[in-house]
DNA sequence: GCGATCTATGTCATTTCGGACATACACTGC
DNA sequence: GCAGTGTATGTCCGAAATGACATAGATCGC
């Protein structure tokens, strides 16, 4: 939880998110790649200026599901990220460029 | 079904995806990212001359499975479209590029 | 300090997803 | 025509995800 990586502190683990613990590389890859939409949501939601409580409202949801979807817990799926995404007012293409990412 | 697009005729209709019922933008896109993913894991399990039995041991699910997921069943979720395609050994370069497609 | 606003975390009931199995269909070589 | 292989579809049940609520922490202006 030092170096940079403040996410996910509970649940994924932080780091290449793969040394710790047993994941093979499909896994790693799917983790990694959440953790790259993930701090896209809270880039897209603060640039156009909204609360977690605004945008739950915007994808139905309630403020806690966007509080756990930033912080990366792990009982978030990638489809509700995507969402999230999409809600924040994020465009296909952004998502993409997300997905160039960090990596 | 008929140009092109034979995909998700059952479930999720073709076309433009969001005409043919009640979906509002963030759904729509979200659809058509799927749709997009589906047709790269179908390309990405080919390229590699794998059966949907082979990927569907390489992801631990089944063939049935892989079958929904290349149909566009709305019981798969993004995750496992995702998984499905990392399996099917895409990258996530390709993986990206993927969703710059028809978008 | 107090209210207001924003964010994080835990829990729970309901919904949705997923693997497995059965079965059907399509195509091919024999 | 039949066996073999690959794909599609329906169903079931256990597992995971989701929204909602409660609550706590953290800032900030006053």
């Amino acid at each position: 939880m030092r170096k940079g990586n403040r996410l996910l502190a509970a649940g994924w683990k932080a780091g290449s998110a793969r040394d710790f613990l047993g994941l093979n590389d499909q896994e790693s890859a799917l983790v990694e790649l959440k953790l790259s939409l993930v701090t896209a949501v809270r880039e897209a939601r603060r640039k156009h200026g909204l609360s977690q409580t605004d945008l739950a409202q915007r994808m139905r949801s309630s403020q806690s599901r966007v509080a756990k979807i930033e912080t990366g817990d792990k009982s978030v799926s990638l489809d509700l990220i995507v969402r999230a995404l999409f809600a924040a007012g994020a465009t296909r293409r952004e998502l993409q460029r997300a997905l160039a990412g960090t990596a």
